[in-house]
DNA sequence: GGTACTAAACACC
DNA sequence: GGTGTTTAGTACC
């Protein structure tokens, strides 16, 4: 069976993973375009240039309606990407329910949210709900904002200026944080009573931290963030925003726990190149070593929108497997995908064959996976629509048409492992968020040597 | 179910 | 051997 399968057949309504709404999807884009371009500030004011801090109305209060917090979506200042679906139905690309996943502040602008907000990326527990009194130092150095963000003031130095309407507040003071929240890193900025603090539900440490967090557990608390926060710290603790493979282990070792289970723990190197390579918050550059043009060095940069809006979780992207390949300008080498994927494969066959070794010596482990197999891989008329168990599963409503998701189903017999092989390998290609799959040169590019046919 | 970590494999340099 | 990429399993919430 020659599956086939283009752009005008099937139209792939993106799973936005809470990027940005003008994320940089596809490959066309030379350099990172970066969601600020279409932001809009708290005061509803567009915001036409990255660098462009919010203008501060040292008067201002926050009136919610202003923020057409109750206003449908397209009544916003700018426009959300339509997406369409084989059906023509259109579909908001913001309409979704997915939250926003920045492990910093994102003031990008979306619906959707808890009490009909249309404020994505802030946690309400967390959100600035004041202004920050006016700081002469914002309008001289952008770089001072654009680092750092609002955090829930200290209430104790809230005062609150509306009785009626708690959400029209003025702070006194306001505490600068980085972007990843870390207080390690620029913990000279925060005010000393903040900590030790109690997190909240809220906290965007991947529900991790609703715990105290007590002055002698910082160290801990770092040790505990995901690979991608800490990354991102990494790199932020250089003004280049930048460092060299070698550099970022090394910053593991002064700043985290991590290589200290002695030179055969190689585990953590083997997940910080995981994430480095998976999360689009890092770009792979080359820089000729000075004094040397034949010699290149391999840099991590941070993208310019994990530098405003921090970085996010790594795992998002893994959905739409390898969604980050398509969206780099200075895509990786085909190669290296290839060897990554046949890598990937080969990893999978290899567990398989363990398992293939436990089932014979224990039956009762086969039948049970081969009702998962049934289920997973059938009509999804026959089936109910069922979802495959994937974090990629797209959305039902994207299912109206032929789907090579779904492996035909016409007895329940469990399908030669080859061909289950395969068949992922096809699966991958359908639910990529950004890229029109399935055609040719996808197939001649990406899937060398991998037939398509089964 | 989503997230994070980890293991594993491959190919390139 | 280091690096980059990919896939997948598992634990945790």
């Amino acid at each position: 069976m020659l599956i086939t399968m283009n752009s005008g057949q099937y139209r792939h309504r993106p799973q936005n993973h809470g990027l940005p709404l003008d994320y940089p999807y596809g490959d066309s884009l030379g350099s990172s375009m970066q969601s600020t371009q279409h932001m809009v500030s708290f005061d509803g004011s567009s915001r036409s240039r990255p660098d462009q801090p919010f203008v501060v109305n040292p008067s201002a209060t926050l009136p919610v309606n202003n923020f057409g917090l109750t206003s449908p979506m397209t009544s916003l200042p700018q426009s959300s990407t339509i997406w369409s679906d084989p059906n023509n139905s259109q579909m908001s690309f913001d309409d979704q329910t997915t939250t926003n996943n920045y492990y910093g502040y994102s003031a990008v602008v979306t619906s959707s949210e808890q009490d009909n907000s249309l404020v994505r990326g802030i946690n309400f527990a967390g959100v600035p709900r004041t202004w920050p009194p006016y700081d002469p130092r914002m309008l001289n150095n952008t770089d001072v904002f654009e680092h750092s963000y609002m955090m829930e003031p200290d209430k104790r130095n809230v005062h609150n200026t509306s009785d009626e309407d708690p959400f029209v507040t003025k702070a006194t003071s306001y505490v600068r944080m980085s972007m990843s929240q870390s207080p390690k890193v620029e913990n000279d900025h925060q005010e000393p009573h903040l900590s030790p603090t109690k997190e909240t539900g809220d906290s965007d440490d991947g529900g991790r931290s609703s715990r105290e967090l007590t002055a002698m557990d910082v160290d801990e608390h770092t040790t505990d963030e995901p690979y991608a926060k800490l990354i991102h710290r990494a790199l932020m603790s250089v003004p280049s925003h930048s460092m060299v493979l070698q550099e970022i282990y090394q910053w593991f070792r002064e700043n985290t726990g991590k290589g200290n289970g002695g030179p055969e723990s190689k585990g953590w190197m083997n997940s910080i190149r995981h994430n480095l390579s998976m999360n689009a918050a890092f770009k792979k550059t080359e820089r000729k070593l000075p004094g040397d043009d034949t010699k290149k060095s391999t840099e991590w940069v941070l993208e310019d929108f994990a530098i405003k809006d921090g970085v996010q979780s790594t795992t998002r992207y893994r959905k739409g497997t390898g969604a980050k390949r398509f969206m780099r300008s200075d895509n990786p080498t085909p190669s290296r995908q290839s060897s990554g994927r046949k890598g990937g494969i080969s990893a999978y066959k290899m567990k398989m064959q363990r398992r293939a070794v436990r089932d014979r010596n224990d039956p009762r482990r086969s039948l049970h996976r081969h009702d998962i197999l049934c289920s997973q891989y059938s009509y999804p008329a026959q089936a109910g629509m069922q979802r495959h168990s994937s974090p990629s599963t797209p959305p039902n409503n994207e299912m109206a048409g032929p789907t090579p998701y779904f492996l035909p189903k016409t007895e329940p017999v469990e399908q030669p492992f080859d061909e289950v092989v395969r068949a992922l390998q096809d699966v991958q290609g359908v639910y990529h968020d950004d890229a029109p799959l399935f055609t040719h040169q996808h197939h001649g590019h990406y899937y060398d040597g991998l037939p398509s046919q089964f």
